[in-house]
DNA sequence: GCGACCGTGACCAATATGACCGCAACAGTG
DNA sequence: CACTGTTGCGGTCATATTGGTCACGGTCGC
C-alpha cells in the first residue's frame, strides 16, 4: 500500500501559498506533489481525472477557503462520490467552528494557518507513519493495533508543559540529555543536575510521554528495573 | 454543544449483541440510548426522523456487518446526505481490512468484536472528552488547541496488565516474540532481553493465560519438558 | 499570602537470586 | 527386556533489593 510515494494534490486558490505548500512538499521524502487546483471543483475535476487515469491522489492539501465552495463541501462531495481520499485540512484562526464537521467528513489533520514548516512536516510524517502502520496491518488483530494506527494519526507532539514543571530546569534537562550518547538513568540525571530524584523523574517522564524521549527498563540487577532515557535524533 | 446528553443510536443486526450495548451505554453517564435499529436501511431512516423531529443522533454505534448494506456504506450515505453525526465502528476481526476507507469515511472510532465493557467504557468516554474539548474550543486559536482535541480521540489504550507485570517489560517481550518465526523457550526470551528466567516466565504465562500466545511442551532433551511459545495470529 | 515548584520520606512495585521440586531421558542391573 | 536409580534441566517459591510512586510540607517569587 505504501511501497511507493504519497501522491498529494494541492488544493489553495492563492499562488504564494500553494507554491510554498508544493515547496515545503519536496522537501519531505515519501511525497510527490501530484498538482495545484486553486478552487473546489477543479480539485474534484482532478480528483476524478487522476483516478481514470490509473494514477490516484492519496492525500489532498485543501485550503478550507475557496473561491466557489468551502472545503468542507468539497470534502462532502468527495466522499459522496465514494472517494476516500485522505484530507488535510488547513483554515484560518477565524474558521475553528468548523472542526466538529471535518472530523465528520473524515479529514485526518487540521493545520492552522500560517504555519511553519515544521509544522506542516510534523503532520505530514504523522500521516506517512499512520498508512504505514496501516500497511502492515493485515496481520494484525487486537483492538490495542487499530488503537496504535490510529494513535499515530492524532497524537500531538508538542504537549503545553503541565503543571509542576518549569522552563528553567526543563531546558537543563532537555540540554543534559542531548549531550549524552548513551541511555542515562533518573538517578544520573539526578547527581549531575543536582536536583532530587523525584523532579528528574518528573521531567524524564514528561519528555518521554511528548515523544521527545526513548524509554526503556535496565534489567540484570537486583531490584526493580531502572527506567533509562535517550533523547531521540 | 456538550450541555446536554448525547444521543446514540444502535446499529446492530443480533438482538442479544444490540441489547448488550444498549445495556452498556446505561451504564455510562452522558449517554442516553436513543433507539436501536437492526439494518442499514432502517438506520438512515432513523437518523432523518430524528433530525426532523428536532432531536437529533449525535452519536452512532454501527455493527459493520448488517442484512443490507455494509456499515461503511451506511457511513458514506450518512455523509452524503450532509449528516455530521459521528460513528463508532463495531467490526470482527476478520473485516480489519476495512478501516482504511473507514477514516476517510469520518468514523472517529474502531471497537473490535468482542469487546469488554471497559473498552467500551473507554472509548465512549474518550469521545465524550473530545466533545467536551471543543465545546470549549470558540476562545480557542492555536494548533496545540486542535491538536489537543484530535488526540483526546485517538491516544491509544493500554492493555490491562495484571500486578506484577510492567508496561515496558511487557512491550519488550510482546515486540520480541512477533519477530520470531519459530517457537521460542523462556530460557531464549530471558537471554535476549537481559531479563530473568523467572521474569521472563512470568510475562510469557501471562501473555499465554490472554491467549496471546500459543504455548506447548518441548520434549526429547534430558531434564524437565521446557515450555515454548509462539505469538498467535 | 498564595500559587508554583521542588525535596523528603514512607510505601509500593518489579526484578534477581538461590534453594528446592518435578519431570523426562539415560544407563545400568536383574 | 523391564524395572529402577541417577542425572540434568526447567519450573516454583520465598526473599532481598532497588527504583518508582505518592502525599505532604517547605521555600521562593510575585
Amino acid at each position: 500500500m505504501t511501497d511507493r510515494d504519497i501522491r498529494v494534490l494541492v488544493v489553495e486558490d492563492e499562488a504564494i501559498a500553494a507554491e510554498a505548500h508544493a515547496a515545503y512538499l519536496g522537501r519531505l521524502t515519501g511525497f510527490v506533489h501530484a498538482g495545484t487546483v486553486g478552487d473546489g471543483h477543479s480539485a474534484l475535476r482532478a480528483l476524478a481525472t487522476a483516478v481514470t487515469a490509473g494514477q490516484p491522489i492519496d492525500l489532498v492539501l485543501m485550503d478550507m477557503t475557496l473561491p466557489d465552495l468551502h472545503g468542507l463541501d468539497v470534502s462532502r462531495r468527495m466522499r459522496a462520490a465514494g472517494l476516500t481520499t485522505d484530507i488535510i485540512a488547513i483554515t484560518a484562526v477565524r474558521e475553528l467552528h468548523i472542526v466538529r464537521g471535518a472530523v465528520a467528513a473524515g479529514i485526518v489533520q487540521y493545520l492552522i494557518k500560517p504555519f511553519t514548516y515544521s509544522t506542516f512536516a510534523q503532520k505530514l510524517v504523522q500521516y506517512r507513519d499512520f498508512r504505514l502502520q496501516l500497511g502492515g496491518l493485515s496481520a494484525m488483530t487486537s483492538q490495542t493495533d487499530v488503537d496504535l494506527a490510529f494513535a499515530s494519526l492524532r497524537t500531538p507532539t508538542e504537549l503545553p508543559r503541565p503543571k509542576g514543571l518549569s522552563e528553567g530546569t526543563l531546558g537543563a534537562v532537555i540540554e543534559f540529555l542531548k549531550l549524552q550518547t548513551v541511555p542515562v538513568s533518573s538517578s544520573e540525571v539526578m547527581e549531575q543536575l543536582g536536583i532530587s530524584r523525584v523532579t528528574a523523574r518528573r521531567y524524564l517522564e514528561h519528555l518521554a510521554d511528548t515523544g521527545s524521549l526513548e524509554r526503556s527498563p535496565r534489567y540484570g540487577t537486583p531490584g526493580r528495573p531502572e527506567n533509562e532515557y535517550v533523547w531521540r535524533r
